[in-house]
Formats: structure tokens, C-alpha cells, sequence
RNA sequence: GCCCGGGUGGCGAAAUUGGUAGACGCAAGGGACUUAAAAUCCCUCGCCUGAAUAAGGCAUACCGGUUCGAUUCCGGUCCCGGGCACCA
């Protein structure tokens, strides 16, 4: 056997095709062992694999096959999230259809999946531009037009002008479109939109039961719920002099009340309604110039206001009366304040709120202090806790119970209530794009907005389309809209709008357990929930909490049980790598890939720039970064596949850091994978190369023989934590090879060393069975098993061979390490002491002083305190 | 500004409940094999003093505290990464 070389290509290939043919990982409800999902997020069929996936899905690979082995009935699907927006641009691009690029993309990827070996069951892929997929997305979204739960809406949108389309608050970044980078514009339009906002308490509760999520995801989900706790109360409109105008209030949200006293004037959003009824004639021009202005303003002007101490805004000429100090406060108009959040306008308190310190510093208004600023403080407006003062009634109270009492107060009057706001929007789902799930619904001008009757889905888009320009081709072609309303049976046009992608990625890993006929069957029930998902953080609010939305919407539809769809989540870091540049011929700055360049190293082998291998001129080291194509920095697993195979691609991504961290490629840390695989190679081939084996004869063994058990059943159990609950892979795989390095180091071929050695090959090859089944599965064979590896029990370790005969205890004196002593387990703290006063260098730090104390941890250490 | 993470050798990292800091890997240096190279194998490898594989000092961003003992706990400061960003 040993004749033979590593030769991954040939044997990893040979291994999948018997995957291939024993249907090795199909998931089957009426298999014995408890259920197991393990999901990790299904991929935009971009066109090609990057390093991020292969993480991604090596880091689920390696927790299915563990949990197989683990007995468990696993299901470990695997599909495309396939409408969006790059297979448009690419059709607009290179003149084909979105649909056939995305097929082509997706046969590609799949091809590189297959390679590395996953372990998915593909009977059940699907890709979600299918209308057998969409149809029943289609179909939820009909019953929740008539349950009320989806609604439309004329709306502000935020507008990308280059991908003409409507973009979600969250893919605005900073001002830009997250895809086109376009500064986004303001526009109206009418949307359809799904009542997250009814769900929002259940959403932010939810969290506290979900103990397998990161704490960094559940704290961004919080936030992005932003409940707060308050109480809206109405201010009625006077003059300056306190008079009254009938039947006109300004309602305000606040969550400060016991503020009131210091409230000394009131803001409202430049587009809140009231601003054209209350705003005074000699104040109608400065108003009506400041709402235009507000409008026009860009988001990237807005952003540069934020935070900022001059607050733009104006006087309406309208007062209002204070409830608390009962005098008239003047009402403005800024942009500070939002129409979308509360009720639009606020009652301004400078002396407690930092925003309106700012605004009335600009604009020459008075402040009063009610809460007590700490001894010292010398800044402008004090947020924090302290005794009211000011504030008649509220004196001395502390912030908590001034609130109380405000709001019981406001509410007494008949002013106000109690209100809980969030700054969670309800969800816009329509997207002014041609690839994408059809939303089904019928306009008729007598009936209005119908949805598709349930015998009539799916809504099919056409995928045979040519683009013209960039408009959507069913929006362009005036014969697809044309239908008859199912209602009246008049002419009708349809919806042209599509879906936002993230509503078919809200429900697929429920569609995974049934991927055929109807939406969900008792086997979501049986699989439900996925025990183990697996992503990137970016997903952390998006698409995460439109997830648990969409599973409860499915729950209160009565077609899924639980009340969470993911009761593990395990966030992958980025794939990182140096970035090398260098000046180009126009004087450009040009990013050079990291697998061109050829490392310079300084005397202590610190890496200090680097040459290019193609023509030996030198390049610059920039920061390490994220993979990305615009530092040029990205490297294509495929090219490391075929160089180094899968294995060792996939032990790489999990032995550099643990998956929670950012992973740093390194062409010398794969090469160091690779090593690792071939020792691993030689050191099985060589000892079976010896021949068979006896059995184990555990009485007779020898103390070295022991010693070897004692490592292997201590790496045994270390590994199996760090797999199981620890999930970090990379001190799994460090153990394993510091046990592998003993291993190779044993060189007893007595008829029972070898009979420890097959014990070890065993475990080993067992062990790394998830992280690298390919060669683990052939030499599991080689090592004379005849069932299949991936069906092979995780060994057990076994406690009576980790007992230590002999150990050793660190003598410490005064907390400093004076010396060792070889001690047997078990020994007591002055049987430890009497041995300890025995060492040369141990009695070098006692001469002279007493011991004043002696502490001893048992079988590790011994500390001496002497004075 | 607010909310999370994080800061340990030349590098990626480890130290799981407060108990030997630097496991494992990479890089580097030295050696063996080889006509040579590659591959492979062996040795060294935090910094400083020291001939040393004797012994000691310093060291986990910085300052201080608790403790017999702190990378780990507490308080403060600095820096880096991420999220949110005028949400009243």
C-alpha cells in the first residue's frame, strides 16, 4: 500500500462516486436515531464558488457527518437562492436571459459543491426561481392580503437611480445603494408591504429563548426592534399669549415625561400634516421654502447634518401650550425630526436631550434644567439619572419615578397614554424588477387590488425575455400585465412588481423538508426546527429576522409547529488575505492577487513586501482585508482544489481559526494541510503495510503501551468536546495531529504495540472523518474495515485508559514555578510539601523564611507562601 | 455619539471553572539524505542575562485594584474591528 502516493484527485473522485452510488446522504424521516438538520445558507448562484462558501459549507459538512456518526438522522439539504438583481445585470450585460445565466451558474456551482465533497442529499435541491418553488410563496402571500397581515401603501421609497429599483432601508448604506453604490433619492410610489411590525414584541421575546445564538446577533436584532417604552400625549395649538384655537392638538411621543417642566418648545417633521394648517401667514414662506429644502435634501446631506451642532429648522408662527407649566411653547419645523417614527413631532426639552440643546442653541431658545447634572458637570445637556428639579410636583424624584408619576398624571388629565413605539418598519416586498418572484395580484378599476385566486397560481414569469435597457421586460410587454379581474370578470391588469429575494429565502429550509407537492407535509413537523444553521454575520438582521417572521407567519397559518425556525446559529467570520499593490503604467494604484506574488521576508522572517512572480518587479504589503474583487485579494478555491484536492481545502479553512473568527488565507498554511494529510497517509499505509493485527490484551500491556492508550483516549475526549460543544474545529485538529506526531513517534511493532497502533489508526482516521472523508475513508478501508466510514460510530473514550500513573506537580513558592515534582495521582498536600522541601532549587527560596501557607491544587500544582 | 466584539512571539493562533503563558501550524535558522534541486526526516526557535539542554529576570495594549496566584475577575485609559446611526 505504501507504494502508493497521496494522490487526492483519483481517490477523492473515486471516494464521491461511491457517495454517488450508495446514495450515501440521502435523509430519510423513517431512518432510526433522533432527528438532526443541519442548514447552512443556500448560495446566490453567482457564477462561481468563493472562499466564503467553502467555509460556509465545510463548517456544516463537518458538523452533519460528526452528528451522523453520533447516530443522529441527518438532513443536510442544499439549493440556489436564485432570482436577483446580478442575473439581470448580466442579462443586460452579455444580451441573454436572467434565467438561463442563473441555470448555467447553477450547474457550475454545483459541479464545485460536488467536488469538495459535501454531504448533502441532493434529491432534495431546488433553485427558487422555479414556479413549483414560488407558487406556494405566491400562495402565502394571498392569505395574507386577506388576513390583512400584507398591505399597500403609497410610500417614500428609497430609489436607487442605476438599478432602478426601490431598495429596503437596509440596503441603504451610508446613503448609497449596498449593490450599485448610487447615492439613493426620495420617491413615492405605491408598495406592498407585510405587518412585521405586528409581530415585532413576539420577535424581540423570542430572542431570550434562543440560548444558541450568538449574543452579537440577538443584541443587533434588539436594536433593530428598538422598543422603547413612553407616552404620547396632545398639546393644544394657541397663540403666544396662551390663547386658544379650538380643536387643534399636537400630539408628541416621548419617553421622557418627567422632563415636562423644561419642555420649551415643540418640533415638528417638515412633512408632518399639520405643519400647512398651524403654520401662521408671516411665517407661510420662510415654512414653505425649509419643506422644500428638507425634500430635496439627499440622504448624503441629511447624514452630514447628523450629530452635527447646527440643527436646521424654522419657526411655523403656531404655539402650543405646555400641559405641565401651562404657558404657550413656540412650535418649528427641523429635519431633525422624523416623520416615520412616534407621531412625527416632539416636545423638545434642551436641557435633557442633546439634539435639542443643539437646536435651540442655534436658534436662540430658552433652556431649563430638570434633572440634576452630577457635581462637576459642565456640558450641555444631562441625559443621565439625578433628582428633579424645576419641576414643582416632580422635585427630587429620581428620572424612573418622575416618569411614573408624569405619565399617571398625563394620563389623569385626559392629555395622554402610556405607548410603546419601535423603530421596526413593517417590511416593503416589492421590488420594480423583472427577476424575481411575480406578486400575485389583480388591479381592476372596479374592485381594486384582488389577489390571485388559489387556482390560478402560480403567477409564471416568463423566462424566455429579451431586455430592453434596463426596464423589467413584463413591465415593458403591454400583453403579460392583461388579464381579467377574478372578481368581476372586467378587464384587469396584473401586478408587475416582483418580490424582494429575502421572502424566498424566509421560507426554504421549510421546503427542504418536503421539496415536492404540496407547501408543508408532516415531514417539516418531523425535521423542524433546523438544529444547526450556519452563515455569514452580514445576515445578521436581514435575513435572520425575516426568517423567524416568515416561520411564525407559517406558524399562525398552521403549517409549521414551533415558534422559532433555528434553535442553534453559528455565524462564520470573513475570509481575509493580505492585499499587495503597486503603481500602474497611468499612475494608478493596481491591486495584485496574492497568489501572484512571491514573499520578501526581513532577518526574522516578518513579511515585508513581496515581488511579482510573473515579471519579478516589486509590490507593496497593504492591510489584511476582506476578500474582495476591488482589492484584487480574493483567491479561487477551485485552483487550490485541483492543486491540493478537497481534503486539504477543507482542513485548511478549519484548522486556521475557529469559525467564529476571521480566517486568514495563508498559501503556506494550506501547504502545511497538505503536509499534515501525507504524514497522515504514510503513518497508516506504513503500519498497515506490517500486516494484520491481534486484539488488544489490555492486562498485559506495557507501560509505554498504556502510556500511547492514555494519549489517545485523552485526544479522544478533548476532541470530542471541542467538536461537539466547543465547535472549535481548529483545537480539534491541533489535538489531533499533536496526538498523530506521539503516534508516529511510537515505534512498537510487538504483536500488542501494533495492536494499539490499529486502535489509534482507528480512532484517528474516525476523528477526522468529517474534516477530510475522503482519505479517512480509504484508509479506513485500508485499515481492514468493510462498512463505510460515514456510517461509522465517533469512538468512545474510555475513562479506565485515561487514568495517569505517574504525573507531574509544579512546585511553586510564592507563586513563582521553582521546580517539578513526579508525584502519583492523588497526592496529599503534605506528602506534596515534604517531597517539595527536597528540591535543591525549591529549599534555595525557603532558606530562612517560614512558610506561612500552602496551597495545592490537587495533581497540578503546589504553591508554598513563605515570608 | 450609542451598542457589541477584540488587542498574547516574526505570523495564524492555544490556554475550557482564577492554577506551569505560547499547544498546534506557518515562517525562519541549522543539520541529514541527494551530483543538484524538490520532496522527506531530525534539531533550535518569546525577549534579555548566561558557555549552558544550570539558573534567573522581563513579558499576554497601557495604568491601577482584588488574590497565595490574573491572558482570565474589577475600575480607568489607549488602539483596532463590526453593528446602529437625529428613533425623541
Amino acid at each position: 500500500m505504501s507504494h502508493m502516493l497521496y494522490n487526492p484527485a483519483e481517490l477523492e473522485l473515486s471516494v464521491q462516486q461511491q457517495w454517488d452510488e450508495q446514495e450515501a446522504f440521502r435523509a430519510d424521516e423513517s431512518a432510526e436515531g433522533e432527528k438532526y438538520y443541519c442548514l447552512s445558507m443556500l448560495p446566490y448562484p453567482s457564477g462561481y464558488l468563493h472562499m466564503g462558501h467553502v467555509r460556509n459549507y465545510t463548517i456544516g459538512d463537518v458538523i452533519s457527518r460528526y452528528q451522523r456518526m453520533r447516530g443522529r438522522n441527518v438532513l443536510q439539504p442544499m439549493g440556489w437562492d436564485a432570482f436577483g438583481l446580478p442575473a439581470e445585470n448580466a442579462a443586460i450585460k452579455n444580451n441573454t436571459a436572467p434565467a438561463k445565466w442563473t441555470y448555467a451558474n447553477i450547474g457550475h456551482m454545483k459541479a464545485q459543491l460536488k467536488r469538495l465533497g459535501f454531504a448533502y442529499d441532493w434529491s432534495r435541491e431546488f433553485a427558487t426561481c422555479t414556479p413549483q418553488y414560488y407558487r406556494w410563496e405566491q400562495l402565502m402571500f394571498t392569505r395574507l392580503v386577506r388576513k390583512g397581515l400584507a398591505y399597500r401603501k403609497d410610500s417614500e421609497v428609497n430609489w436607487d437611480p442605476v438599478d432602478q429599483t426601490v431598495l429596503a432601508n437596509e440596503q441603504v448604506v451610508d446613503g448609497r445603494g449596498w449593490r450599485s453604490g448610487a447615492l439613493v433619492e426620495r420617491k413615492s410610489i405605491p408598495q406592498w408591504f407585510l405587518r412585521i411590525t405586528d409581530y415585532a414584541d413576539e420577535l424581540l421575546q423570542g430572542l431570550d429563548q434562543l440560548e444558541g445564538w450568538p449574543d452579537s446577533v440577538k443584541t443587533m436584532q434588539r436594536n433593530w426592534i428598538g422598543r422603547s417604552e413612553g407616552v404620547e400625549f396632545r398639546m393644544p395649538v394657541c397663540d403666544e399669549h396662551g390663547v386658544l384655537q379650538p380643536n387643534l392638538t399636537v400630539a408628541v411621543y416621548t419617553t421622557r415625561p418627567d422632563t415636562g417642566f423644561g419642555l420649551t418648545y415643540a418640533v415638528l417633521a417638515p412633512e408632518h400634516p399639520l405643519v400647512a394648517v398651524i403654520t401662521t401667514t408671516a411665517q407661510a414662506e420662510a415654512v414653505k421654502d425649509f419643506v422644500a429644502s428638507a425634500h430635496a435634501a439627499s440622504d448624503a446631506e441629511r447624514l452630514a447634518l447628523e450629530g452635527n451642532l447646527q440643527k436646521r429648522g424654522v419657526f411655523t408662527g403656531a404655539w402650543v401650550l405646555n400641559p405641565f407649566t401651562e404657558k404657550p411653547v413656540p412650535v418649528f419645523i427641523a429635519d431633525y425630526v422624523l416623520m416615520g417614527y412616534g407621531t412625527g413631532a416632539i416636545m423638545a426639552v434642551p436641557g435633557q436631550d442633546k439634539r435639542d440643546w443643539d437646536f435651540a442653541m442655534s436658534h436662540n431658545l430658552p433652556i431649563l434644567r430638570t434633572v440634576q447634572a452630577p457635581e462637576g458637570w459642565e456640558g450641555d445637556a444631562w441625559t443621565g439619572d439625578g433628582p428633579a428639579i424645576n419641576s414643582e410636583w416632580l422635585n427630587g424624584l429620581a428620572v424612573n419615578e418622575a416618569k411614573e408619576q408624569a405619565i399617571n398624571w398625563l394620563e389623569e388629565q385626559g392629555l395622554g397614554q402610556r405607548t410603546v413605539n419601535f423603530r421596526l418598519r413593517d417590511w416593503g416586498v416589492s421590488r420594480q424588477r423583472y427577476w424575481g418572484c411575480p406578486i400575485p395580484v389583480i388591479y381592476c378599476d372596479q374592485c381594486g387590488a384582488v389577489p390571485v385566486p388559489e387556482d390560478q397560481l402560480p403567477v409564471v414569469l416568463p423566462e424566455n425575455v429579451q431586455f430592453m435597457g434596463v426596464q423589467s421586460p413584463i413591465k415593458a410587454d403591454p400583453e403579460w400585465r392583461k388579464t381579467l379581474c377574478p372578481e368581476c370578470g372586467a378587464a384587469a391588469e396584473r401586478e408587475t412588481d416582483t418580490f424582494d429575494t429575502f421572502m424566498e429565502s424566509s421560507w426554504y429550509y421549510a421546503r427542504y423538508c418536503c421539496p415536492a407537492g404540496e407547501p408543508l407535509d408532516e415531514r417539516a413537523n418531523y425535521w423542524l426546527p433546523v438544529d444547526q444553521y450556519i452563515g455569514g454575520i452580514e445576515h445578521a438582521i436581514l435575513h435572520l429576522m425575516y426568517f423567524r417572521f416568515y416561520h411564525k407567519l407559517m406558524r399562525d397559518a398552521g403549517l409549521v409547529q414551533t415558534d422559532e425556525p433555528a434553535t442553534r446559529l453559528l455565524c462564520q467570520g470573513m475570509v481575509v488575505a493580505e492585499t499587495f499593490s503597486r503603481i500602474g503604467s497611468n499612475g494608478q494604484l493596481d491591486w495584485v492577487n496574492p497568489i501572484d506574488v512571491e514573499l520578501e521576508r526581513d532577518d526574522r522572517g516578518k513579511i515585508i513586501g513581496g515581488k511579482l512572480r510573473s515579471d519579478g518587479s516589486p509590490v507593496q504589503l497593504g492591510a489584511v482585508e476582506k476578500m474582495s474583487k476591488s482589492k484584487n485579494n480574493g483567491v479561487d478555491p477551485q485552483g487550490l482544489v485541483d492543486r491540493y484536492g478537497a481534503d486539504t481545502v477543507r482542513l485548511f479553512s478549519m484548522f486556521a481559526a475557529p469559525p467564529d473568527q476571521s480566517l486568514e488565507w495563508s498559501d503556506s498554511g494550506v501547504e502545511g494541510s497538505f503536509r499534515f494529510i501525507k504524514r497522515l497517509w504514510s503513518l497508516v499505509t506504513s503500519h498497515v503495510e506490517r500486516g494484520p493485527t491481534v486484539g488488544l490484551e489490555i492486562a498485559t500491556l506495557t507501560d509505554s503501551q498504556r502510556e500511547m492508550r492514555r494519549l489517545l483516549h485523552d485526544a479522544i475526549a478533548k476532541i470530542s468536546d471541542d467538536v461537539s460543544r466547543r465547535y472549535t474545529f481548529n483545537t480539534a485538529i491541533a489535538a489531533i495531529m499533536e496526538f498523530c506526531n506521539h503516534l508516529a513517534r511510537f515505534d512498537d511493532q510487538s504483536e500488542q504495540g501494533r495492536a494499539v497502533q490499529q486502535e489509534a489508526s482507528l480512532a484517528v482516521v474516525r476523528m477526522l472523518n468529517p474534516i477530510i472523508p475522503h482519505v479517512c475513508e480509504v484508509l479506513w478501508k485500508a485499515l481492514g474495515e468493510n462498512t463505510p466510514l460515514y456510517s461509522a460510530a465517533w469512538p468512545e473514550a474510555d475513562e479506565t485508559a485515561r487514568k495517569k500513573l505517574q504525573l507531574e506537580l509544579v512546585i511553586q513558592v510564592n507563586g513563582k514555578v521553582r521546580g517539578r515534582l513526579e508525584a502519583s495521582p492523588g497526592t496529599t498536600k503534605e506528602t506534596a510539601l515534604e517531597q517539595a522541601m527536597q528540591i535543591e532549587n525549591v529549599k534555595r527560596y525557603l532558606d530562612g523564611l517560614s512558610v506561612r501557607k500552602v496551597i495545592l491544587i490537587p495533581d497540578r500544582l503546589l504553591n508554598i507562601v513563605v515570608g
